[in-house]
DNA sequence: CGGCTTACG
DNA sequence: CGTA
DNA sequence: GCCG
């Protein structure tokens, strides 16, 4: 330990994990393995705690963080005195089963600023190696549309359909959707996706890129686009408030229409589906900039009427 | 062959 | 079950 | 349906 304002070394090490940008049902799971393994984890902040671990990104964020948590604490001589780490240095400890020596890659920076996200143009799309989706850019426009456009029917198609397999199902295609639609080279033959991740050791979806390139066209998918149960389940889980089950139900009553929803006597129509109806074609048009600056004007205006200098900054999609 | 995000109303 |  |  460093020499100045830490405690002697006969004190025992105690933990304290800032809940921030933790998932609660992820921090329960977290101390109840921590204190399984004998590792002492502090409620509270006291001044007994020897290591405050972090998932956010800077000691700075950690002691604003703890300010507004513990504000009868001297926060600031508590972080002055303890090591703050990593969410990975809590990974160590539990695997090592002891608090293991800090190293610096194990430190919260000390930084106020987080650095920003720079996308350098002449850096190559990182896709080749992404495994996760969150590694990877994906256009809006994609090349490959024709193609995840077919595997994302597939996956609506099993998720209206519900039930065991189903979801599993669904998932699988949309991953299968969102990889090609985030590669960056249009897919000209079956060795462009032969390794691509989420859809290199399948069957099904390879089969379908492969009708598409050979006949411009897969029968499995126009076969779903021409199904009147599809079509209308589209309709229905298009109304907000109406997902699979409930348009499952719908159509089985035999309805096949937003019309028929409309005119229904029995349906005992949620307020979000009555809305859901009453807006569809409202809900179901994007939003388009020009009216998100509006909006963002006027929260502006009214941000900065009751606390002058505030900073307002849109977020979401709009962001970019 | 099990698992597939999580929280909330 | 549906939304975020 | 695909991955581990």
């Amino acid at each position: 330990l460093p020499s100045s304002g830490y405690r002697s070394s006969k004190d025992p090490a105690v933990m304290f994990i800032v809940g921030s940008k933790i998932q609660k049902v992820r921090l329960i799971h977290m101390k109840k393995s921590a204190n399984k393994k004998g590792f002492l984890v502090d409620g509270t902040l006291s001044e007994k705690v020897t290591h405050i671990l972090s998932e956010l990104e800077t000691q700075d964020q950690v002691v604003k963080s703890l300010k507004k948590s513990h504000p009868s604490s001297d926060v600031e001589k508590i972080c002055g005195q303890c090591h703050v780490v990593t969410l990975e240095y809590f990974t160590s400890c539990m695997e090592e089963g002891i608090f293991v020596e800090v190293c610096d890659h194990h430190r919260l920076k000390t930084g106020k600023r987080v650095a920003p996200i720079m996308q350098s143009k002449t850096e190559e799309n990182p896709y080749e190696n992404a495994k996760y989706c969150c590694q990877r850019i994906t256009p809006l426009h994609s090349v490959n549309k024709k193609f995840s456009d077919a595997l994302e029917l597939l996956e609506k198609h099993a998720d209206f359909l519900g039930g065991d397999n189903n979801l599993g199902r669904a998932l699988a295609f949309r991953k299968a959707s969102a990889a090609l639609r985030a590669y960056p080279k249009q897919i000209k033959s079956m060795g462009d996706v032969e390794d691509l991740y989420d859809l290199k050791g399948g069957k099904h979806c390879k089969r379908i890129i492969q009708e598409l390139l050979e006949d411009g066209f897969s029968t499995e998918v126009e076969n779903i686009q021409g199904d009147e149960w599809f079509e209308v389940m589209q309709a229905f889980t298009g109304i907000f408030g109406c997902g699979p089950a409930t348009a499952r139900k719908w159509y089985d009553l035999g309805h096949r229409t937003l019309d028929d929803i409309r005119r229904s006597e029995y349906l005992n129509l949620s307020i979000e589906q009555k809305k859901g109806l009453e807006h569809f074609t409202d809900l179901n048009t994007p939003v388009t900039r020009r009216e998100a600056e509006k909006i963002y004007s006027i929260v502006k205006t009214e941000a900065e009427r009751i606390l002058p200098g505030v900073t307002v900054i849109m977020t979401g999609g709009f962001i970019r």
